[in-house]
DNA sequence: GAGTAGATCGGCT
DNA sequence: GCCGATCTACTCG
């Protein structure tokens, strides 16, 4: 399949993009191994109004630097001194906004996420940000890789899917957010087994 | 099933 | 020196 276009990715309005990479295909290759899954479940990060944006303020860092450049390209930190949490930086430059990865579903290369995340096929593989990271062998040093030409990481069109599939809420861990974090940034698949969290009715 | 402590470290104040 | 866009294991019931 086709990789996303750069124009995907330039777009201003990070919430749209976030919609639209549900159902996509996250792809990573990592010495030779090749690694994927669907997206079903995101959160957009809007920049300098975002309170919970490591880009709020226009704050502009060594880590956030990659934000600041144009969309397409993969942003990876280190949270919590264990987990690396993977984006996707969006907008055109100085424009820093980025769409976190929360879960995925499995596609292609179970037996070696399996053994990466040291766990059997089951929720628990991909279903969280952390644990993407880890099914999918992301780590900082990804940060800056370019999702249209890099050969590490990338996202495969997929069709598009209906508006009522989707569901949009408050995101994940974000208390400290004030305002912001109310905000219903926090998109998934409706009723998708992936999507992290409990399963809740409806 | 629910609640919580502990892991673990780079980035920023 | 503090703490986070988290996850797991362990406790108690």
């Amino acid at each position: 399949m086709p990789r996303l276009p750069s124009e995907f990715y330039l777009r201003e309005e990070v919430t749209v993009i976030a919609r639209e990479l549900l159902g996509q295909l996250l792809v990573t290759e990592k010495e030779g191994k090749r690694t994927s899954g669907l997206i079903v479940e995101t959160e957009a990060y809007r920049g300098p109004e975002d309170k919970a944006s490591h880009a709020y303020n226009n704050r502009r860092t060594p880590r956030t630097e990659v934000m600041f450049g144009p969309g397409g390209h993969a942003y990876v930190y280190l949270c919590y001194g264990i987990h690396h949490l993977f984006n996707v930086v969006t907008g055109p430059a100085d424009r820093p906004h980025a769409v976190l990865i929360r879960a995925i579903e499995p596609v292609e290369g179970l037996e070696i996420m399996m053994a990466r995340r040291n766990r059997t096929l089951s929720k628990q593989l991909t279903s969280g940000p952390g644990l993407v990271g880890e099914a999918l062998a992301l780590r900082a040093h990804d940060t800056g890789a370019s999702l249209l030409s890099g050969e590490m990481v990338w996202i495969e069109r997929q069709p598009p899917l209906l508006d009522a599939a989707i569901l949009a809420t408050p995101r994940i861990g974000v208390d400290y957010a004030e305002e912001c974090a109310a905000w219903p940034w926090r998109f998934s698949i409706r009723q998708n087994e992936w999507v992290s969290g409990k399963k809740i009715a409806g």
